[in-house]
Formats: structure tokens, sequence, C-alpha cells
DNA sequence: AAATAATCGATAATATTTTATCTATTGCCA
DNA sequence: TGGCAATAGATAAAATATTATCGATTATTT
């Protein structure tokens, strides 16, 4: 019986991955065969220990004095990472920022695919934004049951986040990318990851007074 | 001799401080007047010992039985944030992001203030954004000289990123906020804080592959 | 063909962050 | 007024992540 189930990855690998395919990328377009650790940590200034380290979850092992074949290595980390088959997703929130992500067609190459994009404002629904049509927030949730979506996106401003969230885990969505400032209140067993501008620039301010007051 | 210089603040604690923020706002709209760790720990899912442990680097000191007091509470994780004496920044790249964060009101609360926009597009040049007149790149060196900004924000496209770095760099500035994806190659005296949506993306995904794998 | 140098992969050590334990303080209630 | 319960704060333990060490492998050089 195989009980290999959760030989964990750290979290911080699986961030720095998608760098380390960028790099790839490049490589692969001037059509370098092999990187070794060295190189890639030479790049993003890590050690090239961790970024081995980090390489070892994908499978892939390399060869001494040579390193990791390009292309192979790209493929196991996109693979790994998910990129090479996307999940459908809806977006919430037809603001700003909302409008900003829809337009990022990069992200089909990341593994996302947002389908369909809801919004309260009257004004708004019915209108297309990057090819998408804007639907009405009552139409989510049975859309969400209807085709499956595990997905969602939160770009609504803060007072109304809750709420979707709500709407969203009712019918059964299993992850939420949350771009609200707020922390959502859900069950343990939905997935969230939050992206929050405010803890970002509180670590550069943070930094930079530091480095004011100790030159 | 003073040589406390350097009582290593956690990072991770710094993004947390923020939301406790936020909560204290909240609870200080609501006149309440103290508050335990056990509440924010309640509020956010987190436990007691990590938030008290998180509040200490203020200075502030609660009281048995009682808590922190909210309003002192809240002062102190603002000034340790610097959100209440703001910096100027410059931004770069009047694209969708761009034009984004220039209308975020909010990050003046957080400590920042965007007091001007470059791009190198012709047609966005001497047009206003949220009030902020779009100027040439050709000026962003001087200007940050003689205004003496220490922030810059990048979000122009992944091919120029470097070089508008590079600029800001010779220019005096002393920290970045990068929303570009690449890692920008700056020497280490200069503070670079990346927002990296890809590898938000990433964690998502993966922990939903995991639980898809493992239910 | 042997010596050399670069690199991988495994294991061990260190550092950092999170979580637990314990004591002391303080308000509340009987 | 005395005991109880909640909580802070200090210290210790555990978990996690990073960095170092070391032996094995393989291309390159002599």
């Amino acid at each position: 019986m195989n009980q290999r189930q959760s030989i964990r990855i750290p979290e911080p690998s699986v961030r720095r991955l998608p760098l380390y395919a960028g790099f790839l990328r490049e490589l692969k377009d001037q059509e370098k065969d092999s990187v070794s650790c060295t190189d890639i940590a030479g790049k993003f200034g890590f050690l090239p220990i961790q970024v081995r380290k980090d390489l070892a979850v994908t499978g892939i092992t390399g060869k001494p004095k040579i390193g990791y074949q390009v292309e192979e290595l790209l493929k196991a980390i996109e693979d790994f990472l998910g990129w090479n088959n996307c999940e459908d997703a809806f977006l919430v929130g037809a603001g700003n920022l909302g409008s900003t992500l829809i337009g990022y067609e990069k992200f089909k190459t990341l593994g996302l695919n947002i389908v369909s994009v809801f919004d309260d404002n009257p004004r708004k629904v019915g209108k297309k934004i990057s090819g998408c049509e804007v639907l009405p927030i009552g139409k989510l949730g049975s859309l969400i049951e209807r085709m499956h979506i595990k997905i969602g996106i939160i770009t609504v401003p803060m007072e109304s986040a809750q709420e979707i969230a709500d709407i969203m885990v009712n019918a059964g969505i299993m992850a939420i990318w949350n771009f609200c400032p707020t922390l959502l209140n859900l069950p343990d067993s939905v997935i969230v990851e939050n992206v929050r501008l405010s803890s970002s620039l509180s670590v550069l301010t943070n930094k930079l007074r530091e480095k004011l007051k100790n030159p």
C-alpha cells in the first residue's frame, strides 16, 4: 500500500518555483540545454542548496557537473504547479482591480481561466470587460453549481466580501483567491489565499524606516 | 551605550499587524475600550499566543483579565508601521494595474502617498489619472533627485522593469515596490518588496490539487 | 588514463517561527 | 474579603525553513 499521500511541500518552495519557471523559459528561448542550481541561484540571489531543495519536489534529478535539462525541468515545474491543466474560475467585483485581473491573459499560462465576471452594479451588468460579459450576483450561486466551478476570485469592496464568500462556499467553491483586505470567515475545508497589499507595503516601509534609522 | 539597534522583528509579524490594525479600527468605531489577544485571535483564526507575541513588538502592554486598550494599541501599531507619517512615492507604468493603484485613496492611510506617475507612452503623457498628471520617463531620474523621493513603485511590463529600476536606483531611490513578475537585479542596499501574483496563485492551486487528490 | 573541479543528492546543523507551559496579575463573584 | 477565572508575559519546546557538510558522480583537463 502506497501511503505517501503527504510528503508535504513547503509553501516557500511553492512560492519560489514560479520564479524558476520564468527563468527556465528564458533559457529555453535562448536554446540553452542545461542549467545548474548555481546558475539559477545566481540569477535570483539565492543559495544553490536552496534551489536544489526546491527543485527536488518535482522529482527531476540533475547530473553532476552539468545540472538539469532545461526543458524537462520546466515541464516538471509547470506540471507540478498545475499550469498545464487550467482550472476555470469566477471573478466577483468588476471594479478597477477586478477589470485588471480579467485582462491578464497571462493567467491562462498560470493555470487559471477566468470564465465569468459578476457585479451587482446594474450599470456594469451586461457590459463586456476584456470580452467577458458581466453577470448579476444573483446568478453567482446557481452558475457555480451548474458549471462545477471550484475557484472564486473576490475583488469586491470590503463590506461585501464576506457575503460573496458565503455565496461561493454554499454553492460549492473549494478555493478562494481573496484580494480584499479583510480576512474571510470560512470553514476550514475551504482553501483561501489572501493577497494583502497592506502587508506587503508594511514590510517595505518597515524595512525602509529601519534603514533610515540605522543607515 | 545603547546597542539595541536590531531587536529584529519577524517579517511574519509585520505582515499580520495590518490585520490587527483593521480590526482595532472596527472596535474603535464600536466604541469598545479594550480587547484581548483571545478576541483578536478568534477573529482571524490565529492562536492567542501568536497575537500576543506580535503585539509585543509595539511595546504596548496589556492588563491581565482585561487585555489591551484599543486606542492605545491601534495608535502604537500605526506608529510602528509608519502609517502616521506618509512617505512620498513615484509610480512608473500607467497601465491597468498602475492606474488601479493610483486610485487607491486608502494608501494614504497606509503611509504611502503616490505623488507622480510616469509612463513612456506619448498618448498617456500629459493625461491625468485620478488627478495625477502622467509625466514622461525622461523626467523620472531628475525628479527623484530634486524631490528626494525614496520609494518607487514599478508597474511596467516585464521587459522594461529592470531599466526603470536602474534609473530609480541611480537617482537615489531606497525602496522599490515591484509588481513585475521578474525579480530585479539591484544592489543589496536597495530594499525591494515583490508582489508576485503568480506565487500567490501557485499556492492556491497547489493546495487545491492536493485537496482534490486526498479529499 | 589519472587528476581536477563542478555539481548533485543526502544528511546534519543552524536559524527562525510557531506553539506550549508556567507564573503572576487583575477583575469579578460569592 | 477570599477564591476563581481570564489573561498577560516570560520562558521553553516543537515545528518549520534555511544553510552547511560530505561523499558520489561525471565532464574536462593534463
